[in-house]
DNA sequence: AAAACATATGAGCACTTGTTCATATGTTAT
DNA sequence: ATAACATATGAACAAGTGCTCATATGTTTT
């Protein structure tokens, strides 16, 4: 196991051996890719604020305006209108118009699986 | 609807009124807590950088020691230990000892949902 | 066309985060 | 006891994040 930090010839690390050879050479195949890890790291991050998360919790209840939304988190519509552009742009929530206002809400049914499975995990 | 953005009295800003008062004040009850909305944000938090999204599906395929995170994932030895701090006080990791080496595993079935959701999500 | 309204956006700043380097802790072998 | 190994930890620093303030954009009303 030597040169195990700078193995530039072995991208996996797979030549220069490990504690479990035969579980990570299985492994190196199916592991997810760099672009895809970094695709869900950014999901994830769009869900790891707390004010994202309230706003999401709101439109759970039904679409609503940022002005409503505005009311029931109780923050300035700047931030609102910032945090919705996060929101909007992981994919997690989209939106219409109507006159003055857009309405926005829950994009599918991930959102809210994942909203509820954090919720069963936080409370054990 | 006025001082709707400086409303000591109100703190759901239920009394200076909305564009959906109806929905707002249904909603207002429902609404996830401070210390939840947190909670949940930290959970997230938690999954929400790519090296540790790339060791979370590294130990969904099996529980495996530091050493083996650090060859598939290919950082240091200091990065995977500060990381997989951070996923054990969010509890989606725990681990066990055996000898000189410390074998980490997923904490709970919610960590895999969650990573599966995430990848359904990002690939649409 | 002008005013009022609803929302979006850019710049700036305090705060947070992930990494690296050096070192400490804990375990096994000699 | 000492050395070697496996992992953890603290300090420090560059990069990123969320908020606020001021202003811009788009829509309706007058």
């Amino acid at each position: 196991m030597e040169n195990k930090e700078n193995c530039a010839n072995c991208p996996m690390h797979l030549e220069c051996g490990g504690k479990n050879v035969e579980l990570v050479k299985r492994l190196a195949d199916k592991m997810i890719t760099e672009e895809e890890a970094y695709f869900v790291s950014e999901l994830f991050k769009a869900l790891s604020d707390m004010t994202r998360v309230r706003i999401l919790f709101c439109l759970l209840g039904g679409e609503m305006c940022v002005c409503d939304i505005q009311e029931l988190v109780g923050v300035t519509q700047s931030a609102v209108s910032h945090q919705l552009r996060t929101l909007k742009q992981a994919g997690l929530v989209k939106y219409r118009r109507e006159g003055k206002s857009l309405y926005y809400s829950i994009a599918d049914g991930h959102v809210s699986t994942m909203l509820a499975t954090g919720l069963e995990h936080i409370s054990e």
